[in-house]
DNA sequence: CGCAGTTTTGATTCATCTCAATTTGTGTGG
DNA sequence: CCACACAAATTGAGATGAATCAAAACTGCG
């Protein structure tokens, strides 16, 4: 299976301790894009070793001082904000070559706990560094910013389908954007496996547990997809893809 | 009155036509921030022209092609996306030294509208330039990558509040955060002026337009605020912050 | 003064939440 | 390996908050 090959390319990597963006297959996908090979290597002294987290561990918490962004070499994370009332709230699921930790920049402590949602490794970027490194390489400067950028489209984003999607389209439009992120780094499109629980997703997606739960079920009755606990196999991608694009109001 | 003295302002240096950071009174909430004087010389070379916008116009539009990002001088902004079936939805308000427009530098195409909503000004910062200039003013790049990162808390800190905040809690958060705003500023932060209408609130608060006004009413009727049309004042501050720490289901 | 657009208010409908019960899954220790 | 307890997910019935539909009041502008 593919996730085997991906365990035992990670074990081979990791002999070496030291991460380095030039030997890794994310590089496309992640921090290093349009770099050329000289500017890789100067990357690769930047990278900090690659760390290892267990499953529910977090890589930083609300309250800790910013030093780094992070890469997701392998594994599944999530993001969650604390809401006013206390409870715990997702802001963002992050899957392999994909950067977090940004929301500390600004005040220099972050805001959300980053925590594994399976055994994962990410690398780690120490922010000053980076910043130091990326006044002597522009490309590098600038994807920094498109990266930064993305962030925040893709937040606008959220908030889009927050203010606007009834529930059973938020659901929709969750599974349709894991299914592209999944294609993105080469895994079936139509078949793939949730990392996070319901209420993971009820969080995310603004909604009660029960909510998804019926979603999916509605999803599944209309043969869009079928739905085996957390494993997801989607059935009938146009019809879904329509469904993101049908008003808010009763079709 | 305040906002008359405002204007004189403007008329004033607005007469040297070529805006200049280090003679802005919004230095401190803007870019420039934490610059020497030195610094701050270099980047008055950068600033573009001031650009005044009349109510209604346009400073970028969904398609265009992203070039600088911009500080509002004087006046009140709409940032708005296109949903999927064709509708708009305010994405943000933006005030006296508040960027916007950087959705932009990831694809390098705009997608979203920025509008103004009175007659205003701004000041464009050429992003080429800006990335240039920042890698030679290390205090530069790292305040010009904290507005990025604020930019990203804020959008997170609106995802919370869409999938949180019951609707009443809503409009508070949104005056309480209005009223913060224009506390930065040297305004009141107890009494001001709408510059958005009913419509652009309830889009921005993923709400009908009906519920927004139910919600004012439902608040003046419980003394928290008086309304008179887009004349706000807060009668109590304290009660409308313990509205936000309730918890979603009915108090 | 009258007209168009905006805002407020009211009555009803509908989607999601809440509460409750059941089923399914997971991990632990005998 | 199985039994048990506990957590996660599903399903159902009813309550509730916001949307919808409709109409009235207000605002601003020629």
């Amino acid at each position: 299976m593919r996730e085997n090959n991906e365990n035992l390319e990670i074990t081979f990597t990791n002999a070496g301790l030291q991460a380095a963006c030039s030997q890794c297959n994310l590089r496309e996908l992640c921090l290093p894009l349009g770099l050329s090979e000289g500017e890789l290597s100067h990357v690769d002294t930047l990278i900090g070793k690659r760390h290892k987290v267990a499953r529910g561990e977090s890589i930083f918490r609300i309250g800790d001082h910013f030093g780094a962004i992070y890469a997701v070499k392998t594994g599944f994370f999530k993001t969650e904000m604390l809401t006013e009332d206390g409870h715990h709230q997702v802001t963002g699921f992050q899957m392999a070559g994909e950067i977090f930790g940004m929301d500390g920049i600004s005040t220099e402590v972050h805001n959300c706990d980053a925590i594994a949602l399976e055994d994962s490794e990410v690398c780690l970027m120490p922010f000053g560094e980076l910043e130091a490194l990326s006044m002597q390489i522009p490309s590098l400067q600038r994807h920094l910013h498109k990266i930064m950028s993305r962030e925040i489209v893709r937040d606008q984003g959220m908030m889009m389908l927050l203010s606007t999607m009834r529930a059973e389209t938020r659901v929709a439009a969750f599974l349709m954007n894991l299914s592209q992120r999944f294609a993105a780094r080469g895994y079936s499109p139509v078949e793939f496996h949730l990392r996070m629980s319901r209420e993971e997703i009820s969080s995310y997606l603004g909604l009660k547990i029960e909510t998804v739960s019926r979603a999916f079920s509605h999803l599944r009755d209309a043969s869009l997809l079928e739905v085996d606990k957390k494993h997801i196999r989607l059935l009938d991608i146009p019809a879904l893809k329509a469904l993101l694009n049908t008003p808010a109001c009763h079709s």
